[in-house]
RNA sequence: GGGCGUUUAGCUCAGAUGGGAGAGCGCUUCCCUUACAAGGAAGAGGCCGGCGGUUCGAGUCCGUCAACGCCCA
């Protein structure tokens, strides 16, 4: 293969496009891979199938990849298996919106006409999803792409429901659930958007039957046409002003129906007159009440949201109408007392935006009861961990107030419930396949459920169904339990906690060994991305402007572990600017090194010189606090540590140190050559899990062969940090400041001579001081009289020949600053020891360094003193 | 009402186990030095939300108050 140079600036789109197709045909996303490698999986959580992703699928899915890209050079057999979910309610309405426009409805096409047209529709753009995971870089296997509608996955969510239907822990119910009018089907909590309206307190009069002077008992409601369906009044049992009322009779206005007033702990006795209507059929509250006081439930609203037969004269009017309506007849009648405004919230189906419905309705729920127990035990014995562990609270607490789930929907969409119902007797049988006939009548006439199974319920099976579950697959015994989840915080209790019932109750195991939580991505003030703030940041555009590993690198940076992330396009543009800065490292190591010389794995040098040894032993370093890091996922720490150390030690330090050496015919410059060869080499496998695509195409041109994303994961041998490195710094840093703030500029060359009493003074300091801050030393005794300047006094005192050149005011500046800063060094430290409690009782190691910074202090002090005692000598 | 989180530089945020306040962006000044001006160098800027406590020592631990945010009811 021909070599082709580095083009002189770093253009991400020609990068990437060039690498996915090679990672994926060469078969390195398979586990298959490393077949001797120790298993590592990671699930992805489902994307939407109908959906393209957003931002904060980039987040959620740049941490996956980091996991499992860094594990795969660690030499585990790793799988990240990815697939999507069918989303009922969602892609129901997509597909539905689709055929309104060609004016077609759902109902006209018939059930199986309409389910074709669903899966045409997810063939045609079911495919957006992965084409953005690719150009994401997400390294997942995708022989092994799941989706939740497959054969497979259904029938491990048949197995499921049958199984939890004979064990008894799914049941049909007819209980309050959340409708939605809109889309005609019970929805899950999610699916609700509670939102804050202004709204009226209505106050009406119950007369007492018996009563003559027409008194009776206030209550106060926001839903006044919810009382044609009212079956009683409750008042709190302690409430003094209502307990001689209870149990007596009072009338319902406009309906006639005589109802009791009962007592029941579970009314506020603060709200509105302390009494409420109760509306069994219509509020899960009042549903609660009937249940313990033997209220029976009348349903007065239907299903489309208009008023039923049972709310006599006004039925057929639509519920809002139906309020007007009621409101007036009320006032007709007397029975309206006053109507207040009231703030308060009512919740939207997320959906369709209209107000959902609390109605009684028969749905298959399942029991909880029994599933939490383990569930939560797994978590508090850390069989599978929340990180960070603060998560695992809010899950608890969420596990111990869980009502039973309502599994149905009434769509057409999504996995159908495995329930036969014989018309002729009503005998409901559940069964993985259609029976013969009724197990009680015998007719053979049977009729399906008509209805489909929570998307959740589905969901709830990923990390077992994705592996072959039920089937004893390979894959489920080599990969289950998985190792790592990573998922917002957002869906713990819809995702998390399911997955971990169903996995502990079907295979006895949690399902991953730990949770990685991250939190939501914001607008840059903080505030939710939406589409009515138009702040939305499509994550696509992100990568054609700015290239997927800026993306990447600039969200894992700024996602620390379970928090929100402000999102900033500066910090994209941030990242990419450090992917030109790489590549022009790697261009400025290919001018000293040939193509592809660099060997895969070693090559470190034996017996570096001060400035090879000083690099390399921050890298080990650097190296191993970044792993530390990494294995608790703290991947926003650990890539923040990599990048400064590769912009600040490895980019501004060492490239430039290495410099004058590579130019020269020192014996050093060999291992000064092969040091900056294995460092960029290791710096590129460190940040490849977070950029892929830039690292992997510098990695191509700069090492002798294979590809970066299963080359070895770095073990840089340890080397002693050199002596002198720090001091050496600390001096260019004093001559430059010294030249900046006299208006020397760098290419104005300088003469010093330097002073080194204490003999600390390292010959290699002078070619690089004459490099880095272009001044010329010779060591001697430091000069007297006027034309030097002394700039550094630590560790050695330099005399600047600056031949009247130099303000002596702005000097005098200088240092009278820097010495006031050390005279505050002293003053914290002197006082720290001279307190007797802090030398009695702080560990002697805490002491010493203290007096040796006091030390340090009075010496800077004296010395400063000193260079401003001899300013004052040459005038002002 | 219950639970959780946040409060550190102008902005957005890091600061394990208590012991010398940090990064990115922004700002000021200088420099087109042969990897990179998408760059380099120097620099300014902080009673670490308030109060109280524990401790020789608190941004860090405890209590309390305040503001903001999220979840649940």
């Amino acid at each position: 293969m021909t070599y082709l140079p580095l083009e002189g600036s770093y253009h991400p789109r020609s990068v990437e496009s060039r690498w996915y197709p090679i990672w994926e045909e060469s078969g390195t996303f398979r586990p298959e891979f490393h077949p001797e490698g120790e298993a590592f999986c990671i699930v992805i959580p489902p994307p939407n199938v109908t959906g393209v992703l957003h931002i904060g699928h980039a987040l959620d899915h740049s941490i996956q990849d980091a996991i499992i890209r860094r594990k795969r050079m660690q030499g585990y057999s790793t799988l990240w298996l990815p697939g999507t979910d069918h989303a009922g309610i969602a892609t129901q309405m997509v597909v539905e919106r689709e055929l309104a426009a060609e004016g077609l409805t759902r109902q006209g096409l018939g059930r199986d006409a309409f389910v074709d047209q669903v899966w045409d529709w997810k063939r045609r753009s079911g495919g957006a999803i992965t084409r953005q995971m690719r150009a994401l870089g997400d390294s997942c296997d995708w022989s092994r792409e799941r989706f939740t509608m497959d054969e497979g996955l259904s029938a491990a969510v048949r197995e499921v429901f049958v199984s939890l239907y004979e064990r008894g822990y799914i049941y049909r119910g007819h209980r309050i659930i959340n409708w939605s009018p809109g889309l005609m089907t019970a929805i899950s909590d999610i699916e609700v958007n509670y939102k804050e309206v202004e709204g009226s307190l209505v106050y009406i009069t119950y007369p007492f039957v018996d009563a003559e002077d027409g008194s009776g008992i206030q209550v106060a409601t926001t839903r006044p046409e919810t009382m044609l369906g009212d079956t009683g009044v409750a008042v709190h049992p302690d409430d003094e002003r209502y307990s001689a009322w209870i149990g007596r009779t009072v009338r319902l206005p406009l309906v006639g129906r005589e109802i009791p007033i009962v007592a029941d702990a579970a009314v506020d006795p603060d709200f509105g007159t302390g009494a409420v209507k109760v509306t069994p059929a219509h509020d899960p509250l009042d549903h609660e009440i009937s249940i313990r006081t033997g209220l029976a439930p009348l349903q007065v609203i239907g299903e489309d949201g208009r008023m039923k037969a049972a709310a006599g004269d006004f039925a057929g009017l639509d519920r809002f109408e139906a309020r007007t309506e009621v409101i007036e007849a009320l006032r007709k009648g007397g029975y309206l007392d006053r109507i207040e405004d009231h703030l308060h919230t009512v919740g939207h189906c997320s959906r369709s935006g209209v107000p959902i419905e609390m109605l009684l309705s028969n749905q298959w729920f399942v029991r909880v009861e029994e599933l939490v127990g383990p569930a939560m035990d797994a978590v508090r014995v850390d069989q599978a961990r929340f990180v960070p562990k603060r998560w695992e609270r809010n899950y608890f607490h969420w596990m111990e107030n869980l009502q039973d789930w309502c599994i149905s929907r009434q769509l057409w969409w999504g996995h159908r419930i495995p329930a036969w119902h014989c018309p002729a007797d009503g005998q409901i049988m559940v069964d993985r396949a259609r029976p013969a006939q009724c197990s009680q009548c015998g007719s053979g006439d049977l009729k399906p459920d008509e209805d489909v199974l929570d998307t959740w319920f589905s969901s709830a099976l990923w990390p077992l169904s994705t592996l072959g579950w039920p089937e004893p697959t390979d894959d489920l015994s080599r990969f289950y339990p998985t190792q790592v989840l990573v998922t917002g915080y957002d869906i713990i209790f819809f995702w998390v906690a399911r997955m971990l019932k169903m996995g502990l109750e079907f295979v006895g195991e949690a399902p991953f060994s730990e949770i990685v939580i991250h939190g939501l991505v914001r607008a840059s003030d903080g505030r939710k991305m939406s589409k009515s703030l138009n702040n939305i940041v499509d994550p696509i555009e992100m990568i054609e402007q700015y290239g997927a590993d800026a993306l990447r690198l600039s969200l894992l940076q700024a996602a620390s572990p379970g928090h929100d992330v402000p999102f900033d396009v500066k910090w994209v543009d941030a990242s990419r600017r450090f992917g030109n800065k790489l590549w022009n490292a790697t261009r400025f190591a290919l001018i000293h090194l040939p193509p592809r010389s660099v060997p895969a794995a070693g090559g470190y040098p034996e017996d570096p010189g001060p400035v090879a040894g000083w690099v390399l032993a921050r890298l080990g370093e650097v190296a191993e606090r970044f792993d530390r890091l990494y294995d608790q996922h703290r991947l926003a720490d650990a890539f923040s540590l990599l990048y400064n150390f590769a912009w600040s030690d490895v980019f501004d330090w060492y490239l430039e140190m290495a410099k004058p050496v590579l130019a020269s015919d020192s014996p050093e410059a060999e291992s000064v050559r092969q040091t900056l060869g294995v460092v960029l080499r290791d710096l590129l496998k460190l940040f490849h899990p977070a950029i892929p695509f830039v690292t992997e195409e510098l990695y191509s041109h700069l090492v002798e062969e294979g590809l970066l994303i299963v080359a070895p994961w770095p073990k840089v041998p340890d080397y002693q940090l050199p002596e002198g490195m720090e001091a050496l710094q600390e001096i260019i840093r004093g001559l430059r400041g010294f030249r900046s703030s006299h208006g020397l500029p760098i290419s104005q060359a300088l003469r010093a001579v330097v002073h080194d009493p204490s003999g600390v003074w390292q010959e290699w300091w002078d070619t690089q001081l004459s490099f880095l801050a272009n001044v010329e030393v010779e060591l001697g005794a430091p000069p007297s009289g006027p034309g030097y300047q002394r700039a550094i006094t630590e560790p050695v005192e330099i005399h600047i020949a600056v031949q009247g050149v130099i303000d002596t005011e702005v000097e005098r500046e200088r240092l009278s600053r820097r010495l006031q800063k050390v005279r505050s060094e002293l003053q914290k430290s002197a006082a720290k020891l001279s307190n007797p409690a802090f030398r009695s009782r702080a560990p002697q190691e805490v002491v010493d360094r203290e007096e040796e910074k006091l030390a340090e202090a009075r010496s800077r002090i004296e010395q400063l003193e000193d260079q401003l005692q001899g300013l004052g000598g040459c005038g002002k």
